[in-house]
RNA sequence: GCCGAAGUGGCGGAAUUGGCAGACGCGCGCGACUCAAAAUCGCGUGUGGCAACACCACGUGCCGGUUCGAGUCCGGCCUUCGGCACCA
């Protein structure tokens, strides 16, 4: 019989799913693995490649560890609220309700032809009241616990999308969605204050079993710089002083002047009257300005001063106050002490105004006779009083302990992490569950009252004014107290997505419980995540506050973790034609033409042998054709062999190389090296076919079990024609290992002459170098390489390589 | 500019702790089958020296080092990709 994809595929999708496959008993299964794959947002392009990519290795994963006894549970859902999906319901102007109920009918039928083992029933969709009631409920309790609070705050504004956008999804002063450039408005919105969180997110990364790249994004993200908070008074104002942080205290002798960011309290009400037209121009000018254009680094460095002089308190001299826009608003204290020898932007400050440019720490190599650039390394403090001489490590200790004992400052921990805005003047997300109340103020929804529902609306078009279109449905909006019962606001914001998404892995094991979030049996038993797989592009946003989520609800008593994931894995970006696959390039993979031209075994085996899982790459289908082609091999080999009839005696090479195999695969897909499993399986086909008329049913059986975390269609019908009754997904164990096979009494190895191989021999593995060396010495082929001189040195190394030196090394030659 | 990852045949990529570079596959060439083609099967395929074999030399981005031995370790560069970017 030929191998027919199609009807074979067809056929176990249907009865893998009869009999419930991935579907787990979650509070009996005796060896949980919460295998977990980020969930995709279900656009309306359908699954593209790169998603059948990162699925296929998670589900190959999983399907493993199921295979080793686990009870693996795969849970799949859609993160489907949120700007993106609105975006395009905006486009084709058709609801978003009704435009992603589509989307995930298609999304769940293409998971499914992808053949993911996932337990279905668990199943969540983050737009579903019944679960968005929920993340409601998480945002309660984060404000009850004060971790989330609403404030006036400059935000980055996108004109396009209408909405507010967190630093995270700020990409170079744009849009992360639609790369409109971004401009600062002052509005109130609500912050979730993960900066409280921000040593310990950072600590705990010390021994994460992550990724390594993702740990470093999150820590240069959080951004901790230790340093000094000091005060300079302000000449002529008693009450005034500029605060401000630096991490380089051992420089303060150098500070010659203090630069106020434009946001700067301060900043107008120094200005002394000859100044102040100026600098009230400047300010205005400046917070105008965009933030793109506000952070170009190569841009001139513009300020102006404001007349008014502080007290550099260690010199004793007075120093102008300028501002200017390369100092931050939102960092530190929104001030600077600027020491132009020692820092690059303030040495270009000062270059461009005149200003002086005094040294305080000497170079290594001496003080250069020019300098052109600033110096912000370590050395030696110099013009610095009682600091000379010091290095600068000591003299910042010394500065710091000075600073506090007498009053003028105190040390600081800074962190370039912000609190995470997540007010959305949108309307397609959850409502932020808050009621104001002329009388009451702002007031919690009552839990017992969740889920806050989102109104069906005609018009769900942002208004731009700063509210989202909810503020224009009356019937939303005009509610009563829950405290004082008396008339009230309801919060008309929604809230981000990635606050969605930042809990959902809690949810899975609970999804069908309807009255409770979490139940926290289950939560004990499966959680934190044993294995968690998603994309680099998550490395600081959804990973960073999904790990905060679980930190606070750990410390209020709901989680017994707070590290949400064991172990963390990132899999490569597939791209195409030297591209990351958009619609507008054109360069989009259907996953579609590809199941149907070849079936989903063949397309999953591909993706993985392409190349490393955790490294991805351009997708071809230049190979797809030797994978094909593998598959009938695999076929033709058992089906043939079914026909003609098994052997029944195994060749002891026969068997050391099926016990090698097994230990090989298995390594492989335990260190997501699916590339690698791909290509010892080719190889055990190989082997096998060679000798096929004879090939026993234990390697027939070894070979489909091992195929069948990439292949689980043809391996599971194969499995049955191999006469068993049971579901090889759902009942077979991985083959043991014998690990005496994996030692062989004999072994080839190299010998070499000057390090140069020039022959191979066979020697017991467990042979002496005297047994090596005599046999080295009769092999014709050495002899003519020594060319009758004899070896001065002799190196063995048992099991690979004997090693003839005759010449002398050039080191030896160079001691005599 | 800073941080991270990676540079191996025509191509995708293999290679325990430093120990036979190029596994596996694609492509290509030759052959078998066929009236022919496709599919399939067999053999070959790093570069150079040779028409070919034997054999020899060279060969993992570049330069240098450590070592009996380096794709792998160390120092210095170059290139590509990804992330961050006036964070004091």
């Amino acid at each position: 019989m030929r191998y027919n994809p199609m009807a074979i595929e067809a056929k176990w999708r249907e009865r893998w799913e009869q009999a419930g496959v991935g579907e787990v008993d979650l509070d009996a299964a005796p060896r949980p693995f919460y295998n977990l794959v980020m969930f995709p947002y279900p656009s309306a392009e359908g699954l593209h490649i790169g998603n059948v990519f990162a699925y296929t290795g998670g589900d190959a994963y999983g399907r493993y560890m199921a295979l080793q006894g686990f009870d693996v549970f795969e849970p799949m859902g859609f993160d489907a609220f949120g700007i993106h999906s609105e975006n395009f319901a905006l486009k084709m102007n058709v609801h978003p309700a009704r435009l992603i109920a589509q989307n995930v009918t298609h999304f769940r039928e293409q998971l499914h032809r992808m053949e993911g083992r996932f337990a279905w029933s668990h199943a969540v969709d983050t737009t579903s009241p019944a679960y968005y009631r929920w993340t409601q409920w998480v945002f309660l309790q984060l404000y009850h616990r004060g971790l989330a609070e609403k404030r006036m705050a400059p935000v980055n504004w996108c004109p396009s999308c209408l909405t507010v956008l967190a630093n995270e999804q700020v990409i170079q002063g744009a849009c992360e969605r639609c790369h409109t450039l971004v401009v600062t408005r002052h509005l109130e919105q609500w912050f979730l204050k993960i900066t409280d969180y921000a040593d310990r997110l950072l600590d705990h990364l010390d021994d994460m079993d992550w990724s390594p790249a993702i740990k470093t994004a999150q820590r240069n993200w959080i951004g901790r710089s230790e340093g000094l908070e000091l005060s300079f008074p302000v000449v002529g104002h008693p009450d005034a002083a500029v605060a401000f942080f630096t991490t380089r205290p051992d420089t303060v002798h150098g500070a010659s002047f203090v630069v106020l960011a434009p946001e700067h309290p301060l900043a107008l009400s120094i200005a002394t009257a000859a100044a102040r037209p100026a600098v009230a121009a400047y300010v205005e000018a400046a917070l105008a300005r965009r933030d793109q254009e506000r952070a170009d680094v190569t841009r001139a460095k513009t300020g102006v001063d404001t007349g008014a002089r502080a007290l550099n308190v260690a010199t004793g001299r007075e120093i102008p106050i300028w501002v200017a826009d390369y100092v931050l608003g939102s960092y530190g204290t929104g001030a600077i002490m600027a020491v132009p020898a020692h820092d690059q932007r303030d040495f270009e400050f000062a270059t461009a105004h005149g200003l002086p440019i005094p040294w305080v720490v000497e170079p290594p190599g001496g003080m250069p006779a020019s300098p052109t650039a600033a110096y912000s390394g370590p050395g030696t403090v110099a013009h610095s009083g009682e600091l000379d001489g010091l290095s600068s490590s000591e003299a910042r200790e010394r500065v710091m302990d000075w600073a506090e004992r007498e009053g003028h400052g105190q040390r600081r921990v800074t962190y370039r992490l912000r609190d995470w805005l997540i007010s959305r003047q949108r309307y397609w997300g959850p409502p932020i569950p808050m009621v104001l109340c002329p009388t009451c103020g702002t007031v919690p929804v009552p839990e017992s009252e969740l889920p806050v529902m989102l109104p069906e609306v005609d018009n769900f078009r942002p208004l731009g004014t700063g509210e989202s279109p909810l503020a224009a449905v009356p019937e939303f909006v005009d509610t009563t107290c829950p405290r004082c019962g008396g008339p009230a606001r309801r919060e008309t914001d929604v809230s981000d997505n990635f606050l969605d998404s930042a809990w959902y892995y809690l949810r899975y094991p609970s999804a069908e419980q309807a009255d409770r979030a979490l139940d926290p049996e289950r939560i004990a038993k499966w959680l934190p995540v044993h294995m968690y797989i998603g994309g680099h592009e998550h490395a600081v946003l959804h990973l960073l506050y999904t790990r905060f989520i679980s930190m606070a609800l750990h410390d209020m008593g709901f989680l017994p973790f707070d590290e949400p994931f064991r172990v963390f894995r990132a899999h490569g970006t597939m791209i195409h034609e030297g591209a990351k696959m958009s619609k507008s390039r054109g360069n989009v993979i259907n996953p579609d033409e590809l199941f149907d031209r070849y079936g989903a075994d063949t397309v999953r085996t591909y993706l993985m042998f392409m190349g490393p899982y955790q490294e991805g790459g351009d997708f071809s289908d230049q190979g797809i054709q030797g994978v094909y082609r593998f598959m009938h091999r695999v076929w033709d080999l058992v089906d043939g062999a079914l026909t003609r009839g098994l052997g029944d005696k195994t060749p002891e090479a026969a068997e050391r190389e099926r016990h090698r195999t097994i230990a090989k695969v298995g390594r492989d897909y335990a260190a997501l090296h699916h590339n690698t499993a791909v290509s010892t399986l080719m190889a055990y086909v190989n082997a096998l076919t060679a000798r096929r008329s004879e090939v026993a049913r234990a390697e027939l059986e070894t070979l489909v079990i091992l195929l069948s975390p990439l292949a689980p269609a043809i391996t599971e019908e194969l499995w049955e024609r191999l006469g068993h009754t049971e579901l090889l997904s759902q009942q077979a164990c991985w083959p043991a290992v014998d690990p005496t096979y994996l030692v062989d009494d004999e072994v080839e190895i190299a010998v070499q002459v000057d390090g140069r191989v020039r022959d191979r021999i066979v020697v017991a593995i467990d042979g002496t170098q005297e047994e090596a060396l005599a046999q080295a010495m009769g092999s014709e082929r050495v002899q003519s390489a020594l060319g009758g001189r004899q070896p001065a040195r002799v190196v063995y190394v048992p099991g690979r390589a004997l090693n003839l030196v005759a010449a002398r090394s050039p080191r030896q030659a160079a001691n005599e």
